[in-house]
RNA sequence: GCCGGCGUAGCUCAGUGGUAGAGCAGCUGAUUCGUAAUCAGCAGGUCGUCGGUUCAAUCCCGACCGCCGGCUCCA
């Protein structure tokens, strides 16, 4: 008996895809194992939408190769929300090619066609693929002798699977758009046209996607930043390049008093140090070796070679140096608003969040090693303090172990990556080992906040770092009266101002908080007899240090209103007549929430309460 | 950097091988008005840059610059 014979018997078969059997997802088509446990997979399951996904993939790549037949097939998995497929063609496809191909995809999905499993021997298989030289490639790979296949219709496939049993089953999709990717992911191989599907289970849900994607289209930074006059990039100043307008730079001031504030608070000395510094200090510290690609060309200056600098790290370490340390000075703590430049493949630029000139919320402490453990461990709770403090409490977290260039030994490196996954699981906080992914001189431990398309964004990292106090010699002398090497972590935690200000417009939508604000109050008189009023609230605000502004243009009240909503502002206060005359203000919610009258001292003890850290 | 798409007024976008429009924003004037747009008028663009084809280019072709969607890479 076969799964799908079972499905009908229990009535399952109108609404099963696929079954899992003793916890493997397998086709309906296999037979039921004696004593087997089995489990129904719908369309609506995780397991189900992969597969619902997947053979969208594989009823594409039918489509493409009946219109294309010069198209190579490649690889076809499912993915969050959909699916993609890889070709390799001459010719990329247009738009229309699209629509070309959906319509026959609906076609296909309207024939019904089964999707038949069969196996084979790897050699035979190969002359199954004739002219499909990257199957071929696959097939390589591919441990097992044997392999399964899927037919539907024409169109045969090298496919795990499963599938579901026929076409007819497939759910509610829709072409989304054609992208340029790398045959396996490497920049070497030859660059291939992928086409991305989204697919559902259900139209609605569908449509609730494509919803969400308008919405994540209206929260965008890059709109809000204009839109909002927050920031720009200018052609004549150079990609990747920031420009901070007056209300981005307010809200950029706060973040900076805040965690200026906290970081002296926390035990940090705050330093400074310039941007640019002898090319010979960047060999030492081995980035030139490890770092160049990222970095911009070296600059002469009376024969000498200056560079811009890519990281603060190396300016700290001499500030350390200017003299000896005892260990009695340790942990030092050196915190700075570092402003880096990095060569960024101008391909990869995006927004404020992936940019060429960015300031890093740096620290870099140094250590003895007694004091490692604890260091990493209270700086973890230091670093979620400050991200809950900007309304982020949710965040993936990543160990990154050690990439294929890297300085220092082994031993080292082992040394540092366990100290950090012994913080990591002493603060019982969850987190993925992301291998490969340190930095050259270190391991580090990665906190990634995703923005709004579901990106995930690294902001706050914690590196150890073994290799450069080696490199410069940064040591303390020691209880025993000899040198000793220290130890050091680099640390950010909102990473770069530009990125973290750019997830925060996406996470608010523009509409920040009371205390971040760029304005938080708009004084709105109804007419100019009230000008003279609304300007001593303006005034009285602005001396109890708040944000405010009056809007004395000679317009109505509602456009006031819409304007202020518009620019996202959380308080209006409306300063008509009957306000004026008895010396109170009515202050409308940036939502629409019309609050009752009262006097300003009051009104000013309402923002009071609403504008401390919440996270404090 | 690689693949593809795009580049018209400050913004959002029409448009054509014979040197360009709309809405919003801006400016001027009128309106003195209670919770998301008052009315009228005016002004604004070497159609990204450079080169080529053509009697003629914003439109066709090429290069470059930039942006967008991905890929690779990263805070």
């Amino acid at each position: 008996m076969t799964l799908l014979e079972l499905a009908r018997k229990e009535g399952k078969a109108k609404v099963a895809i696929a079954a899992k059997v003793d916890g493997d997802v397998v086709d309906l088509a296999r037979p039921v194992p004696e004593g087997a446990s089995v489990a129904w997979v719908l369309p609506t399951d995780p397991d189900g939408a992969e597969i619902l996904r997947h053979s969208t993939a594989h009823v594409m790549a039918a489509a493409v190769k009946e219109l294309f037949p010069e198209a190579r097939i490649t690889i076809g998995p499912a993915i969050e929300n959909g699916f993609y497929y890889d070709f390799d063609v001459e010719t990329p496809f247009t738009p229309e090619d699209l629509e070309k191909i959906e319509g026959r995809m609906r076609e296909i999905v309207k024939a019904d066609l089964p999707f038949v499993r069969e196996e084979a021997g790897k050699a035979q298989a190969r002359t199954l693929f004739p002219g499909e030289p990257y199957k071929g490639e696959l097939l390589d790979d591919i441990r097992e002798e044997t392999v399964s296949l899927y037919r539907m219709g024409d169109f045969l496939d090298l496919c795990r699977g499963p599938h579901v049993p026929s076409t007819g089953r497939i759910g509610a999709f829709k072409l989304m758009n054609t992208a340029g990717a790398y045959w396996r992911g490497d920049s070497k191989n030859r660059m291939l046209t992928r086409i991305y599907g989204a697919a559902f289970a259900t139209k609605k849900e569908l449509e609730e996607h494509l919803r969400i994607l308008e919405e994540i289209k209206k929260r965008d930074h890059r709109k809000l930043g204009r839109e909002l006059d927050l920031f720009s990039v200018s052609d004549d100043i150079g990609p990747g390049l920031i420009l901070w307008h007056p209300k981005g730079a307010a809200v950029r001031r706060i973040m900076e008093d805040f965690w200026r504030d906290e970081h002296a608070r926390a035990g940090y000395d705050l330093v400074f140090s310039p941007h640019i510094a002898r090319l010979d200090l960047w060999r030492v510290s081995g980035h030139t070796d490890y770092y160049r690609q990222a970095m911009f060309s070296p600059i002469e200056v009376e024969g000498q070679e200056y560079q811009l600098k890519p990281m603060n790290c190396p300016f700290h370490i001499q500030i350390y140096k200017s003299r000896m340390r005892s260990y009695r000075e340790l942990p030092i703590r050196y915190a700075e608003l570092g402003t880096v430049y990095r060569y960024e493949p101008s391909g990869t630029l995006h927004g404020l969040l992936r940019v060429r000139g960015f300031t890093q919320d740096d620290a870099h402490l140094f250590l003895r090693p007694d004091q490692l453990d604890e260091e990493i461990f209270s700086l973890l709770d230091f670093t979620l303090f400050v991200l809950r403090s900007f309304g982020f409490d949710r965040y993936d977290i990543y160990l990154s172990t050690r990439p294929e260039k890297y300085a220092g030994t082994l031993a080292n490196w082992d040394l540092a990556e366990s100290a950090l996954r012994k913080a990591l699981e002493r603060k019982g906080l969850p987190f993925a080992v992301d291998p490969g992914e340190g930095v050259f001189y270190g391991p580090k431990i990665d906190i990634k906040i995703k923005d709004m398309l579901g990106r995930s964004w690294q902001c706050s990292t914690i590196q150890v770092d073994f290799n450069n106090p080696e490199r410069f010699d940064a040591a303390y002398i020691a209880e025993d009266g000899t040198a000793h090497r220290a130890i050091m972590i680099h640390r950010a935690l909102m990473g770069s101002l530009e990125r973290f200000f750019g997830v925060l417009v996406e996470h608010y939508a523009g509409a920040f908080p009371a205390w971040l604000a760029p304005v938080q109050v708009d004084v709105l008189p109804v007419t100019d007899r009230q000008n003279g009023y609304a300007g001593e609230v303006v005034e009285k605000l602005r001396g109890a240090g708040f944000r405010a502004n009056g809007d004395f243009r000679n317009e109505k009240l509602g456009y006031k209103i819409r304007e202020s909503q518009m620019n996202k502002v959380p308080y209006a206060l409306v300063t008509g007549e009957r306000e004026a005359s008895q010396g109170v203000v009515t202050p409308r919610r940036r939502g629409g929430e019309q609050l009752p009258s009262l006097g300003v001292e009051a009104f000013l003890d309402l923002l009071r309460g609403e504008t401390v850290n919440p996270a404090k």
